[in-house]
DNA sequence: TCTTTAGATCGATAGATATCGATGTATTTT
DNA sequence: AAAATACATCGATATCTATCGATCTAAAGA
């Protein structure tokens, strides 16, 4: 895990907006486009996409010609349970159930 | 909880590496600054600091003409869960015990 | 009071990144 | 095969941010 390129991957307004929207459902970009309602365009959230692909904090599955995106769960509760270990390793045990997060990667 | 502030407050080698210094124990700036080794110098180290205690990821303490700086584990806690149950909602509850999170902030 | 020390702030600069229009590429449809 | 669709990529630009040397401020010591 690669704690800076997780929180990178994150530290962006529009990128965590286009998450939200990513949440428990599969868009295309486009869709994606859409819900975002004019705040950026196409080649932008295809900018997006590609640096959460690249962080896996975004899943992808393609058909046809569309590529349909859902947020990694798996993958981000892991990136946070380390960090919780990195940086509050005091704390982090009485509030994490660490054999769960093992099984996460 | 303003998670992009989190996240780029997190997002950056520097500021990350002076946080593994600054966990469960006490530094003074200069004493961040000799643990980075020339790395960077004391006003980088001093933005960086201002940074980190902005978005609540340091306590700071005052003696004299020092500054003491150390983690603030219980805000990181707190916002590492918030981004589970953010963004990894269907799995944030069976990894963390969220009584012990509330308790946090 | 003068000097020293710890740290903050300022101004400048270089590098990173978010955004967009234009265009390229691959896939489907007609 | 030609047109249309979905998305990626390119090049340009503007904004943001990390870094540093120089300087300022406040506290402690002589």
């Amino acid at each position: 895990m690669d704690a800076v390129a997780f929180t990178k991957a994150l530290a962006d307004a529009t990128r965590q907006l286009i998450m939200k929207h990513l949440c428990c459902c599969w868009l295309s970009v486009n869709d994606v486009v859409d819900k975002l309602d004019g705040k950026v365009n196409q080649p932008t959230v295809s900018h997006h996409l590609k640096i959460l692909e690249s962080a896996h904090l975004v899943k992808v599955r393609k058909d046809g010609r569309q590529r349909f995106y859902t947020l990694d769960q798996e993958h981000l509760t892991y990136c946070c349970g380390q960090l919780m270990f990195n940086f509050a390793p005091e704390i982090a045990p009485n509030v994490i159930n660490q054999s769960a997060i093992e099984v996460l990667e």
